[in-house]
DNA sequence: CGCTATTGTTTCGCTAGCGTAATCTCTAGG
DNA sequence: CCTAGAGATTACGCTAGCGAAACAATAGCG
């Protein structure tokens, strides 16, 4: 039809077909936190530092700090020191991390394509 | 307005916006394995055993009883035994978890709509 | 300089989750 | 009955993550 008419409903759908597809494709296991925490350095604007990003989750900065040493095990982000104020430390992209987010929105986007297409009747049981 | 043109960014983009204020919101830490297993549950047609859900999500079984004691704990879902074959175990739904997810699609949606309207201010109203 | 404020990390004690292997409980077939 | 096997959980040793508090490093101001 005309396009997705996102109720709720299919939001979720949507969003469990890319989430079992992620962990079928045995992605890393990563955390409500630790996902917000690399979708917000690659999709706004940086600089992005450990106050900011704490700031902008309500979390505390040891929380931030975790998870940045999770995703640089991952070499997901990297750390870099502001040169201009070595107190501060950026929190930036690397290519593994822009090839994993490019999936993961292919992901997304094959979960909705799949949604649309044909299955307007079954709302799954109620709800 | 019919539909959301939904490229992989903006995908990505709605999803930041919805697990960020999830995130702020203070709502539990979930893995990805713990939602995959709870949207599985609540949006595919029952039963869902943990036989099942392992084959499904390609991990194994001793990952979802762990999962499953966590989402227990949360009362995001509750286990009842099959009385047809006691040996397994079906994972059902609870009216918290109705309403967990109830909220989780509401966010999406306030994000997509966020995304497709140019609101391109701050954080979209905090949840 | 000295002092205070800011920024990020580390430490502490603790809980959660991992995979593999063992175990428990129940079913079904002879 | 009894036994083979299926389904789920538990045990084990380990890693990751938590919040709170302490810490280290740097900035900036008098």
């Amino acid at each position: 039809m005309s396009g997705i008419q996102l109720n709720e409903l299919q939001a979720l759908d949507i969003w469990r077909r890319a989430i079992v597809a992620s962990v079928r494709a045995d992605a890393p296991d990563l955390s409500a936190r630790q996902m917000a925490l690399l979708l917000s350095v690659y999709l706004t604007p940086p600089p992005h530092t450990v106050r900011g990003l704490a700031q902008l989750m309500k979390v505390s900065k040891p929380a931030i700090t975790r998870a940045v040493n999770r995703l640089t095990e991952l070499e997901l982000v990297r750390r870099k020191t502001d040169e201009a104020d070595r107190r501060s430390v950026f929190i930036q992209r690397t290519v593994r991390g822009s090839v994993f987010l490019r999936e993961y929105g292919e992901l997304i986007v094959s979960a909705a394509l799949g949604e649309t297409e044909g299955s307007s009747d079954g709302l799954p049981p109620r709800y």
